[in-house]
DNA sequence: GAGCTTTCGCTACGAGTCGTAGCGTAATAC
DNA sequence: GTATTACGCTACGACTCGTAGCGAAAGCTC
């Protein structure tokens, strides 16, 4: 997860145990002190290990918080609830309850907002959250597709380019919603975001 | 701006010129250093002024920096372009273009990050910063509804849920394709964002 | 078991930053 | 002129950082 394991075959292996305590302890550190005053000298104290230990594992405070809120998002499933709508629905729920957690959001946003300066902590960024989110938006509208609910786009281009917009779409106005405006993303909203986002969809596919 | 002026009528008033020289200072900071190794005494050495001037009128990092960067949006404005579409694609682009810059990414989703845990921060943010989109977002609303492109909401309770709801999709968008997706908002995708968004609203509106 | 290899916990360290206090000086209002 | 406030400067204890070195522990191979 966190550095490669370089066909170390022998020797005594890493405590897996460790991991899972320091991922949990950097959780609970976020949630009770926020991200700046975090520190790698109390994470480990929480999780019962040397600070030295955390050293050996992760590069810094970004690389660390990147894996203990990856895991959050482990949770996001996209379930056949037999409707485009109900689907969208559905995940964006989930979405919102995750960011709805305080550890996800100041850990979630201050990575994001180092990453601007970053390049490797922008790609570890993307590799185990962006891109787990961007399958399920793919899965939803192949689902969609089957169904009829949206047309087939034949150009691989426009097609990507429609992803990612959507993309784009659904998880800032999340996010936006719950970490800038501060209001919950609850049943009421959703339903209002996910109609005007299916209207534009639905209409922009018709010409 | 940053501090009150309680009715201090007497006494050496503080220098104007420091306070624009600090917070360019902060943001030449925030492009060459980013948020984490942005230290106070170096964006007072870089003003010219002495460490604890800074510490005189702002409370701490997060308060500078909020200041720092909400001056980036002053430039927002929202001429009549003639069309709702030609509006939004016209503000968004100029919120693209502040938030490509360095210092309005790097510091923006950090005190973002940090307002989860500090409820004064989130006031200040809210006043200086989103206030202004807000008012924008209610400017081209009300033209767009005199130009009979939007229907009249006469209910206030579901008029401000549909601007909130608006707003979070808007604002939402750009952020995420600048900073997560990494991305330029450039004008082909303000250009099917639009397009996408207006649909969903007008058909929204429809029933 | 013996021996090798890697990890672990612990301690200590220099370097850097924090936020504050104290002092003398500069600039304005009355 | 005098009162009042802001300013620059220095120094300070407290804290965190990231690393080095050491002995002990845990696993693999033979």
């Amino acid at each position: 997860m966190q550095s490669r394991t370089p066909a170390s075959r022998t020797g005594r292996p890493r405590s897996a145990a460790a991991d899972t305590a320091i991922l949990a302890a950097t959780r609970e550190a976020l949630v009770e002190l926020g991200w700046s005053k975090l520190t790698l000298g109390d994470v480990a104290t929480r999780a019962g290990v040397a600070k030295t230990t955390l050293y050996r594992r992760w590069a810094g405070k970004n690389e660390l918080v990147v894996d203990a809120v990856a895991e959050l998002f482990d949770e996001l499933e996209l379930p056949d609830r037999g409707s485009l709508a109900a689907d969208i629905e559905g995940v964006v729920l989930q979405f919102a309850a995750i960011l709805a957690r305080p550890e996800a959001k100041s850990g979630l946003m201050a990575v994001v907002a180092e990453s601007t300066r970053d390049d490797a902590l922008r790609e570890r960024i993307r590799d185990s959250i962006v891109e787990r989110q961007m399958c399920l938006v793919l899965e939803g509208r192949a689902r969609a597709q089957l169904r009829g609910e949206l047309p087939p786009e034949p150009d691989p281009r426009e097609s990507a380019r429609t992803v990612d917009l959507i993309f784009d779409m659904v998880a800032g106005a999340v996010v936006h919603r719950t970490l800038v405006s501060g209001k919950p993303a609850d049943e009421e909203w959703v339903r209002d975001f996910t109609r005007v986002l299916l209207l534009g969809l639905s209409g922009a596919a018709a010409d």
